[in-house]
DNA sequence: CTGTTAGCGCTTTCAA
DNA sequence: TTGAAAGCGCTAACAG
């Protein structure tokens, strides 16, 4: 059996209470007798049980992060840096993965976090009211990564101007006729980037006085196979696009390998640029719009441990971060009819 | 503030302890009386303080989950299954991230979760008797994936066999000069990919009469970037190998990358095999050994459950899974000298 | 600086 | 079938 508080305190000679302090590293404890206790501690391998002590300091030191899906790049490097951040500041990460509209809907109905932990992270996704009013009740600050909203700490990066530069790219490149890959539109996940992507698409579009085509929005469902099958099917096209937007740089994979097997070339007889830039995008020689992972997950950590810590000083302001462009050989320097 | 049991209690007008026998649908409990309570709890939103029902009941319903990175691809994808499955039979999952040596070692030294879950899973780890020491004195279960030890549950493949049947494969290609990339032997994370792989190829050369040559053998980190240094430092030998075995497919993605940029040919100058089937394989028409990740997960976290449940019966005899060679345009129908 | 004591919100005997 | 009551192992006033 795991030694007790009482154990230590028995063998230090103090009260539990000392102990508890003295462990905890309050102060008002005499230098000796934290070392007497520390010392007694280390003998019994003394650990406080993490329920008793959330049970009566109302705290719990875990933070929940909740993601649409663990096994996408994306997310998978986001859940790696939120959790190296919170571990180097003593949280648990209590991980959450919706899988699918079922879960997510399980979610938002059940709340299964609501009372263990101390704050709740939430990766891209569309919210409707009522949903945001259910984060907005929790007793606890709650963070956005990839969205934002007026009252919640967000962090995130401008999916619209980000899809407008790719396609900007492509028009600079003189396309005309620049196809899109992109998610579901109907897709109960509400996924964010589709949306606000396939804005971007259209914005630029719109301002270079082309009309869209939806003929040229194929859904690619954010999956390297999807992207090839909605390549396949632009490529099919009596009037095929000479450019493709992927809205994510593993759709754009799948996108290479259907224009290969088409026995067409990239770049000239079909452009491609991707979104992520996605640890794959260099081997790949994928121009891409950059996206700053890391430093968008590490920011809302930080700032919602912060607003954990104390609660008034909550900066809810919206961070925004920069994406990049990069220019590789899939939109190379070949210009149609030039 | 949330609804507690009493509130529950008195809304119904039951006692505590029968809200609780009731909610968890222990026998023994009117249906009417049932009824009532589960009225009065979905009348209040009640749901039960996790920490509390944990200190006094002493399970936590919570499985931690312990792996050396999260954000390769094999790990994202045994984090999915293995959450899902928890979360089907009502577990939280804790997340814990390894991510260098020196967390590797914390992890060892203070076994955070010891107190916080009501079994561990550990995923890829070459452990030392010490450490195997520490985790059978745990008083809940230890499950292993992608590694066995008796005593514990563990679940794998037979990686040696795997990589022989990879470097079989090319030996059976006329291949005889055959280049390794594998992991770091000094690397201080002790993954178990590197050195049963290793193994696998030194067998498999040394069945068909070939002298290892230390030269033939690159450390590529198990990195996309690392895959493509070690493979370039191979192509750039006197006498370059004329097939290369990744231990990793994500480290073959990097080979490929130098092959082509060497200005030669897959599989004509240089054939490749990884391993793992990752999923971008098929469209890089990459060689393979697949290996079933998503059955390897749910085997052990089913079997882990089943112990959790019942602690007399824990199966710990080793479950081996198999693996699959899967030919693609990479080790071609090409021979050399053929 | 340290000890006493009253909970935290449940689960689990034991009695009724 | 239900209720009373004793904890689970800590933290946090409050006293001293």
């Amino acid at each position: 059996m795991a030694a007790s508080i009482e154990d230590v305190a028995r063998l230090a000679g103090v009260s539990i209470a000392t102990v508890s302090r003295a462990l905890r590293g309050l102060p008002d404890v005499a230098t000796a007798t934290r070392d007497r206790v520390l010392d007694a501690a280390t003998e019994l391998h003394y650990v406080a049980s993490p329920f008793a002590a959330r049970l009566a300091s109302g705290r719990t030191a875990t933070v929940g992060l909740v993601v649409p899906w663990v096994n996408r790049w994306f997310f998978a490097e986001v859940i790696d840096k939120v959790e190296t951040a919170l571990r180097t500041s003593g949280y648990d990460l209590l991980l959450y993965n919706l899988g699918d509209a079922r879960g997510r809907g399980r979610f938002f109905e059940q709340l299964p976090m609501r009372k263990r932990v101390d704050a709740m992270l939430i990766a891209s996704l569309v919210m409707d009211e009522q949903e945001f009013t259910a984060l907005g009740a929790l007793p606890y600050p709650v963070g956005l990564l990839g969205m934002r909203r007026p009252g919640f700490l967000s962090t995130c990066i401008d999916d619209v101007a980000g899809a407008r530069t790719a396609v900007e790219h492509l028009l600079e490149r003189g396309h005309r006729r620049i196809g899109l890959i992109g998610g579901d539109a109907d897709d109960p996940m509400r996924y964010t980037p589709p949306l606000s992507r396939h804005d971007g698409y259209r914005d630029a579009l719109a301002a270079a006085g082309i009309e869209a085509d939806p003929q040229l929005e194929a859904v690619g469902y954010f999956t390297v196979e999807g992207g090839a099958e909605a390549a396949a099917r632009l490529l099919a096209l009596p009037h095929r696009p000479s450019a493709i937007f992927a809205e994510s740089d593993e759709m754009a994979y799948g996108a290479l390998r259907s224009i290969a097997r088409a026995g067409l070339r990239v770049p000239e007889d079909v452009a491609v640029i991707g979104f992520d830039d996605h640890v794959l995008a260099e081997l790949m020689d994928l121009s891409t719009i950059r996206q700053p992972v890391a430093a968008q997950a590490l920011d809302i950590t930080t700032r919602l441990l912060a607003a954990v810590a104390d609660p008034d000083l909550v900066d809810t302001e919206a961070v925004t971060m920069p994406t990049e462009l990069i220019v590789r050989a899939t939109t190379g320097t070949f210009r149609p009819g030039g």
